[in-house]
DNA sequence: GTCTATAATCGGATAGAC
DNA sequence: GTCTATCCGATTATAGAC
């Protein structure tokens, strides 16, 4: 890949998308400089030119990565499907967007440059209260999200869905209307 | 650290001891030779006297993790307070041995050497079948390891326990019992 | 804003002494 | 079985032309 996928969208956003694909599929060591800047096609000089080091812009991807996925939480509190469903079936689809950011910056986790554990946690944090502000338990939130949490896990390490993931979905989905009902 | 921790282990654990240590400090990029040779209480050339190339050094890694978690899997089969409850404990207590060995294998995943997600999903195939053996509804199960794995992903990112978090426990391991109860 | 060329450093691996 | 010395390739970052 050594011409510029795509010359509507900034620069920086550019590099930004390549930097999450080679995260995606060789980890923090695949995502060099150089790969990055053939990635997005550009050349290693001009990637510099809008990230100044390794460490902006790996910045840069926790910054966007923030923006992005408190956009996703708070699109799904209006979702027809409910805030349950709809966190439950982004963390089980690798291939959505928002979770394609998030498994790239589970695979960036522990590098020194940036505080990646941090965003991480800040973003996390932010989908309980999202969670949480449509099912009155916390204890029922925290669990709705750790079955999410736990189906990320899985995305991360490429393992086969399993057989059963869609009907634990359907059984949290059930719990929780369930409790609604009980509280009226 | 530049004087060897434990002259009574052999070599190899210490060298993986020290492996393990620097992924969980600083991910796959502080595991550098020099840097685990030293963590070890060795030199470079020591170390690569038992572990030939990186990657040698990788795949032991991943051996032992297998060798320990399905040890640590079977061991929770008697364990008194159940499978489920083992399961979600060891899950979320970060300085575990064996989750610490997990957490550092999550923290290479991506890494081109070895295949770290297949020796993960291999750990967690063993894990799920334990569950599974000891509770009959498949779907209970999995919802049972999603939880644990929620868990795992949080200590990954260093979060802090949630309060509910035990309260979550105690909901599943209820949730299982009750199952049981209509069961028989 | 983007490029090429180059400097400086670091990481993995080999050879051979002890 | 462990060490030191050394080579080589890769990586980050800078300088300066276009």
């Amino acid at each position: 890949m050594s011409t510029r996928p795509d010359r509507s969208k900034p620069t920086r956003e550019v590099v930004l998308d390549a930097l999450e694909t080679l995260l995606l599929e060789g980890g923090s060591s695949a995502a060099t400089l150089e790969a990055v800047a053939a990635a997005a096609g550009v050349s290693k000089g001009g990637l510099l030119y809008h990230f100044g080091s390794k460490e902006a812009l790996y910045q840069g991807f926790l910054d966007r990565l923030l923006v992005e996925s408190r956009a996703e939480a708070d699109g799904t509190l209006t979702a027809p499907e409910g805030v349950v469903a709809a966190y439950l079936d982004v963390s089980s689809v690798a291939t959505d967007p928002s979770t394609r950011s998030v498994l790239a910056a589970l695979r960036l986790a522990g590098v020194q440059e940036v505080d990646v554990e941090g965003a991480l946690v800040e973003s996390f944090e932010y989908w309980y209260e999202v969670i949480a502000r449509r099912i009155d338990d916390p204890v029922l939130a925290r669990l709705v999200q750790l079955v999410g949490d736990g189906l990320y896990l899985h995305a991360l390490i490429g393992s086969v869905q399993h057989d059963e993931d869609e009907q634990v979905i359907a059984r949290v989905v059930a719990l929780v209307a369930e409790h609604e009902a009980e509280q009226g």
